[in-house]
RNA sequence: GCCUGGGUGGUGGAACAGGUAGACACAGGGGACUUAAAAUCCCCAGGGUGAAUAGCCCGUGCGGGUUCGAAUCCCGCCCCAGGCACCA
């Protein structure tokens, strides 16, 4: 190691000014209504211990949105806190015998350590942390509000248990098959929990995602398909030799008159009730029992189609045929109804079962062929097409089928036209320990009573004792559960589950805003100003589940009156994972990378410039330690050179025209004002922080090829133009490496610092060249490069690429068919 | 199966609006400085064939097409990643 006084040493240089920026509270902000508002949020952290390399990108890009921000004279909202509830605490907790509040609280204190030395630009006055009474108190006042409003309800249903969690989950939370934080596979059980209403919007959160134009498409795509709205019909096949019918959801009511039979989930109620007294119950209650002991993942991957009668039969509305009814293994009880009218001849997997069944085949679409036959068909017809054998309706096409079809139902009572969701109510409640408490009381008297407003926060008890079995502790915490009924004052009983750490999230980055507002959940004055965020930045995995949750909430909280604004957050940029050695890093893979050792070896800024350099945010990054030393490399070139620029040209101003430059200065100039030009371009429109760094580069590296040029010393000018170079490069590369930058700002004689300074401006001026390359093409290949005055005319140009030697020879002999000539850049002459 | 992205040197990645493919960097090779090394600085570098920094040929997953000209536009495929998936 070289351990020359020019070399740059970054733990001391960083260490100064993270000092300064904190004593003068440069990232400290208030509302100020005379200027422009820009709120910029990064996704904030789960407290687990330590910063990992994730992280530290998702905020070094943060970081350099906010700083540049800033720089165009914004003001900027830039805070950071802690997700602080959540399973790993509890687990910790058995591990280490410490309380989960303690562990929380001592990761949050390591945490917040290391971003400051990564010296992200936070206002750290506004840091939050969710798991603190004086955040969930107002959470659990939301609840209420919306308790009232009907948008919480309870009841029993079927739900996704994780045994390793010893929880619920919601539908979002089962990623692939497998729980979203465990990867273990939820079992399905029958449990009380409390649901959000997130149904109620569903029409409202899929409107608005045409509304979006600031989010990648792929987000929108997969909430899109989640939501998954369909329009179909509601029919209602009324039961033979009995009262009711039994109500399908379909989107192909243009198919009615081939259904021939009718299946159930096994999980629907009328399943068991139609099959009781008949020959058929004992063979029904087998068939559910077996499809209820497949697992959730083999259910799914069942291929076969399997089924059994009921012993029920109910009729055909528009046919009046008597139709069997099934029981089928590959019916869902949470999509529509949970019943599905069979049509063989027009569902592949209807024509399965009726195969198998061996059950009747009714043709009624023919397609442009017409029609097939229903006896010679060896896969069902699932096409829209004309119809036939369907009495009244035949001959109408498809689509006005549907209609009629409906219409005719909704005179007969017996349907009609529906819209249908695939959208489930977000369960929120959860059985675990470390979580904001559900403000819900049951009373033996008077049921299930809401905790008083003036009663909350319902704190969770932190002298509970965490069981190492996993369990919450909460259900056999009697000094905590047994409570007075806010309604009748009687003996009752505290809610035990606690709320989805989801919900936490739902809502935080407008608490930002007033974070320590005691009125209620949100100061209407200052959400007024902040909300929404200008630009969310975190990982793609939150596509359907913070994302969207936080959109229903923020609808919720418009119509509570807590807030005036329709979405969270105008612009997304999901960024990229940090793969090493083709995987993402993880403990179990070994290939993790500690920010700590990184930033201690190289500094904060090398880390930094690395992550942004090595590939643009919304894709995956190569973590490569050769690049980090490459990126250090380039700070270390930066500061020699920014030494070597002050030091000649101390006294001088930085060129700002006049006098008249010539040869590699001029170029220099050039240079300065074409990377200012595209460096804005590059990060300032695009956030293409790998580009906007390669370009500040080869700015370096013009500059160092002057400063260096021993023939270049003496000419006029020459300390003024590298001046303005060099405080260009620091002024540019400032939002991404800002200790470096303000250091070097200082050492070229300058006070302050560079996010007070305004975002440097190009002079077109100087971008106007005299002089201009022009490629010229034969046929298509490049001949010849000219170097031609910028403003000679088309046939000037043509004139000189005729004349060039190099091209006469590759048209020499052959007759010039045409010639094309691109203004300033290209001339192909065609032979 | 459906929906998103994506496929460019040894590697990460550039390429405005169809106009010099490979910016910038990593790894590599050569040189300067040094007793030596490290550090630094300079030069070379898509592949093939040339002594060559002369030429020629090939080249952005594959096959076609449009165009004077295609990584970029169109058609048909293949592969990779992610999401959804018996959605009636």
């Amino acid at each position: 190691m070289n351990d020359s006084p020019q070399r740059y040493d970054p733990a001391t240089v960083e260490a100064a000014w993270q000092k300064r920026w904190e004593a003068d509270r440069v990232f400290e902000v208030t509302e100020d209504p005379a200027r422009q508002k820009y709120y910029l949020l990064e996704m904030f952290p789960y407290p687990s211990g330590r910063i990992h390399m994730g992280h530290v990108r998702n905020y070094s890009i943060g970081d350099v949105v906010a700083r540049i921000k800033r720089m165009q004279g914004l003001n900027v909202l830039h805070p950071m806190g802690w997700d602080a509830f959540g399973m790993p605490a509890e687990n910790a907790a058995i591990a280490n015998k410490t309380h989960p509040a303690q562990w929380t609280y001592d990761n949050i204190d390591y945490m917040r350590t290391q971003l400051k030395r990564l010296g992200f630009s936070y206002d750290w006055t506004r840091e939050l942390a969710t798991c603190h009474p004086s955040y969930y108190r107002w959470e659990q006042l939301i609840f209420l509000k919306m308790w009232e409003q009907g948008l919480v309800y309870r009841k029993r249903s079927l739900v996704n248990w994780c045994e390793s969690c010893q929880t619920v989950l919601a539908n979002e939370q089962v990623v692939a098959g497998l729980c979203w934080r465990c990867n273990n596979e939820p079992v399905q059980k029958r449990l009380f929990g409390y649901f959000f209403k997130i149904t109620d919007y569903a029409e409202e959160l899929l409107e608005w995602i045409d509304k979006l134009p600031g989010w990648p498409e792929r987000v929108l795509t997969m909430q899109r398909n989640w939501i998954g709205k369909s329009y179909g019909a509601l029919i209602r096949f009324p039961l033979l030799e009995r009262e009711g019918a039994i109500e399908v959801f379909t989107t192909r009511a243009d198919t009615l008159f081939g259904a021939t039979f009718m299946s159930l989930a096994p999980e629907h109620p009328l399943a068991l009730e139609l099959s009781a007294g008949t020959p058929q119950e004992r063979a029904v209650q087998d068939f559910i029992d077996r499809v209820r002991r497949q697992s959730l993942a083999d259910r799914a991957d069942e291929k076969l189609k399997e089924g059994v009668f009921t012993g029920a039969y109910c009729s055909n509305p528009m046919t009046g045929s008597q139709m069997p009814v099934y029981v089928a293994n590959f019916v869902l009880m949470d999509y529509g109804t949970g019943a599905v009218m069979a049509v063989p001849t027009h569902d592949q997997r209807d024509f399965e079962f009726a195969r198998e069944y061996n059950l009747p085949l009714i043709e009624v679409i023919a397609g442009p062929q017409g029609a097939q036959g229903a006896q010679s068909m060896n896969a069902a017809f699932t096409d829209y097409g004309t119809l036939i054998n369907s009495g009244p309706f035949d001959g109408l096409g498809s689509k006005e089928a549907m209609r009629a079809i409906a219409e005719e139902l909704g005179k007969r009572g017996l349907g009609q036209e529906t819209v249908n969701y695939r959208l489930r109510d977000w369960g929120i409640s959860r059985q675990r320990y470390w979580g904001a408490p559900i403000p819900m009381v049951h009373c033996e008297k008077c049921g299930l009573v809401p905790v008083k407003e003036e009663d909350l926060p319902v704190e969770l008890p932190l002298d509970a004792q965490i069981s190492p079995t996993g369990g919450s502790p909460l259900p056999g915490l009697d000094s905590w559960r047994n409570t007075a009924c806010p309604a009748c004052g009687g003996p009752a009983q505290r809610e035990t589950d606690t709320m989805d750490t989801f919900v936490e999230s739902s809502w935080y980055y407008d608490r930002y805003a007033c974070p320590d507002y005691d009125q209620g959940p949100l100061d209407p004055k200052r959400t007024l100003y902040w909300a929404p965020v200008d630009q969310y930045i975190g990982g793609i995995e939150h596509a359907v589940l913070h994302l969207l949750y936080s959109r229903f909430y923020t609808k919720v909280l418009r119509d509570l009156g807590f807030l005036k604004v329709d979405e969270p957050f105008v612009n997304l940029l999901t960024q990229g994972m940090v793969i090493k050695d083709g995987a993402k890093m993880s403990k179990s893979k070994g290939n993790v990378v500690d920010p700590n050792d990184m930033v201690q070896r190289y500094g904060a800024d090398t880390v930094r410039l690395f992550v942004l350099f090595a590939s643009p945010p919304e894709k995956d990054l190569e973590w490569s330690d050769q690049g980090v030393e490459g990126a250090n490399r380039f700070l270390q070139r930066l500061w020699r050179l920014g030494l070597a620029v002050a030091e000649e040209a101390g006294g001088v101003a930085p060129y700002a025209g006049g006098g008249s430059l010539g040869g590699p200065l001029a170029e220099l100039r050039v240079k300065t004002h074409d990377t200012i030009k595209r460096v804005t371009q590059d990060a300032v429109q695009a956030m293409q922080y790998n580009t906007a760094i390669a370009r500040v580069m080869e700015l370096v590296n013009a500059i160092s090829l002057v400063q260096q040029d021993e023939a270049l010393k003496g000419q006029p000018q020459r300390e003024a133009v590298l001046r303005e170079a060099i405080e260009a490069a620091v002024i540019l590369i400032s939002p991404m490496a800002p200790h470096i930058a303000d250091e070097l700002w200082r050492r070229l004689g300058h006070e302050g610092y560079l996010i007070n300074q305004p975002w440097p401006a190009f002079d077109q001026a100087v971008l106007v060249q005299e002089e201009k390359l022009v490629v010229v093409q034969v046929s298509g290949k490049v001949r010849a490069k000219l170097t031609l005055p910028a403003d000679a005319d088309d046939a000037a140009l043509q004139a000189a690429a005729l004349a060039e030697e190099k091209v006469q020879k590759f048209i020499a002999g052959q007759a010039v068919k045409k010639v094309i000539v691109v203004q300033g850049k290209l001339v192909n002459i065609v032979v």
